[in-house]
DNA sequence: ATAAAAGTTTAGGGTTATCTAAAAAATTAT
DNA sequence: ATAATTTTTTAGATAACCCTAAACTTTTAT
């Protein structure tokens, strides 16, 4: 069984290999988990040692298939609270990562089984990110970054990249949330900001940067 | 603020005080907490630090006005939490208890607040046992033991004393749960049993060790 | 190709929470 | 009242997790 800190770093480590594909570097994981790149080795043994992860020193760590099952239980359970907080309980999206970076660590299966009938057996959570299935398995749909897009097509938010308060504090600000359908009606050329067209009805004024970290499906 | 440790240990002692009422000795602690008498001396000696008791080397501890407070809010979590998982996630009382002992550390005001608005400020946990408010308030009734009340007249089952998943078990298979309204049959003087009757439609026998653990109100 | 820079690991500590064994104090028995 | 017993505290270790500083390896620049 892995520690709440053995969970957290198998989680990052998951998460900077992209699900699993690339190595990651020991300075990578000190950044996400901030700490220093010495505590950050010092794990990688551990979690090496418990066949978490495949270690070569100086070349970083991949994740094992074992450690892949484990990290995906971990974003389950952090996704399926934070669909609990937001639908039940009417926290806002920008509210509920700190809770439920405690919330996944709580050890019984029971309760997870029982949370995600209880939610319904939902499949994204409030920022639009899948959520594993008990055998860990998710739906994997093609999206883009709203930057990428052009012309008059529909438009469907399905995601937020970076999910920070204040950008999605800002989403909800003008309007836009998970589910929304648009369309763009202009794309200035001078600062990449995009006027897009929400449900047909509200006209609002995005970034590039926030462009760059909605994904969206055409 | 306390960590995980500091806060099961000043439960105990709430718990163990009669709620703050009476001294605790080092090895009471050390039974409830299954840790050694040593390991008890130093986490005395780090609550006695941050004030939550007051200690006198040898006499055992007292909880603070402080440190009471702090029990309760944990208190109130655990109860929190077994009302949810049994109301909305369907466990049944014998199985919240090791989830809530995880779920009644995760720090955060918001959650609580909206879990209590969300299960309508229930007063009482499944187990019968009540639920401070968000200042630490609860309402007392006075409950006797069963095995204390004689007669005809009619009796609501209150609470249960010793939780253990094997006591709630035996309860439930047969038929006793917080709620019911039954009256004594009979007293058995051999062995202190009692037949009982379920909401006026179920007899069954109670031993004397089951009366004794349940409370009640005539 | 060599030197400088950047990244990683090792060495040596600190903190929290636990333990065993020994010392000290309080309680109980004679 | 003294001795035996029990309880509590102290002393000294260990494990998990994190740190700084130094050593080592790889990468980049000249
Ligand atoms: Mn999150
Ligand atoms: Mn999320
Ligand atoms: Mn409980
Ligand atoms: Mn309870």
């Amino acid at each position: 069984m892995l520690s709440y800190t053995e969970e957290n770093y198998l989680k990052a480590i998951y998460h900077l290999s992209g699900s699993g594909a690339k190595a990651v570097l020991t300075s990578e994981i000190a950044e996400t988990m901030n700490t220093r790149a010495a505590s950050v080795t010092d794990m990688i043994k551990k979690l090496s040692a418990k066949n978490m992860i495949s270690y070569e020193k100086y070349y970083g760590v991949k994740i094992t298939r074992q450690g892949k099952a484990e990290a995906l239980m971990v974003v389950r359970k952090h996704r399926l609270w934070e669909t609990f907080l937001v639908q039940k309980l009417h926290f806002s999206w920008d509210e509920v990562h700190d809770v439920a970076e405690q919330l996944e660590h709580i050890q019984s299966a029971l309760l997870i089984e029982k949370l995600d009938e209880f939610l319904e057996f939902p499949t994204v959570d409030p920022h639009g990110h899948p959520i594993p299935d008990k055998t860990g398995k998710f739906v994997e749909v093609r999206q883009i970054p709203l930057s990428d897009c052009s012309g008059k097509k529909k438009i469907t938010i399905r995601a937020v990249r970076n999910g920070s308060p204040s950008f999605l504090q800002y989403l909800s600000k003008n309007g836009v949330y998970i589910g929304a359908i648009i369309t763009i009606l202009e794309k200035i050329e001078f600062d990449g900001s995009l006027e897009i067209m929400i449900d047909g009805k509200k006209k609002v004024f995005i970034s590039r940067e926030a462009s760059q970290n909605l994904l969206v499906t055409e």
